[in-house]
DNA sequence: TACAAATGTAAAGTATTTTTTACATCACGC
DNA sequence: GCGTGATGTAAAAAATACTTTACATTTGTA
């Protein structure tokens, strides 16, 4: 019943980033080490507020470090495509 | 015990979109009525997927809609600033 | 006035995220 | 070989996001 939608680049930033271990990482974070297993290998999705902290950790914008893919999210195609702005 | 770290342009969004209004954004996004209301008055953080979905509803990048503020965050100040390329 | 649509609030229940605890494996250096 | 640090996995408990239901208020309009 549930797809990934959601992936990430923890990991990967994670080498990135000084080798920083989960363990060190969920210290930054304020989460524990299983939680960032979780997310990191995509589980389940974070909450919005863990998911910034995790982007602030190395200083990126959310969004290249968490990426939607809502060809495989069931809510994916809106029938009225009105855009703002 | 809760401060606001995060806020949000949901509300503007919806009047700047067509007046939408918060069943039809419901509707749109995937959840209830109630959910979009406790999100619009930030009573607490949203799921990162449905942050990602309502952000997709007004064609928005994610940060557009929500914005973080480590400041009023306790977990602000990182010791070490070791940002990533 | 009366009715309908949009919003605010609240409380109880369900589902999901996060924690806590625990143990197993692998790689490294001593 | 032995110990230590990093990672993988799991399962139950706690916390919190989300739903369901219900009702009150406001605004517009017939």
């Amino acid at each position: 019943m549930k797809k990934q939608h959601i992936s990430n680049e923890i990991r990967k930033l994670r080498f990135l980033n000084d080798e920083m271990t989960q363990q060190q990482l969920a210290d930054e974070v304020g989460v524990t080490r299983q939680t960032i297993v979780a997310i990191e290998k995509g589980k389940y999705p974070p909450t919005l507020e863990i998911s910034f902290r995790i982007a602030a950790v190395f200083s990126l914008p959310l969004e290249e470090v968490f990426q939607y893919h809502p060809e495989n999210d069931e809510f994916k195609k809106r029938k009225s495509d009105k855009s703002c702005r």
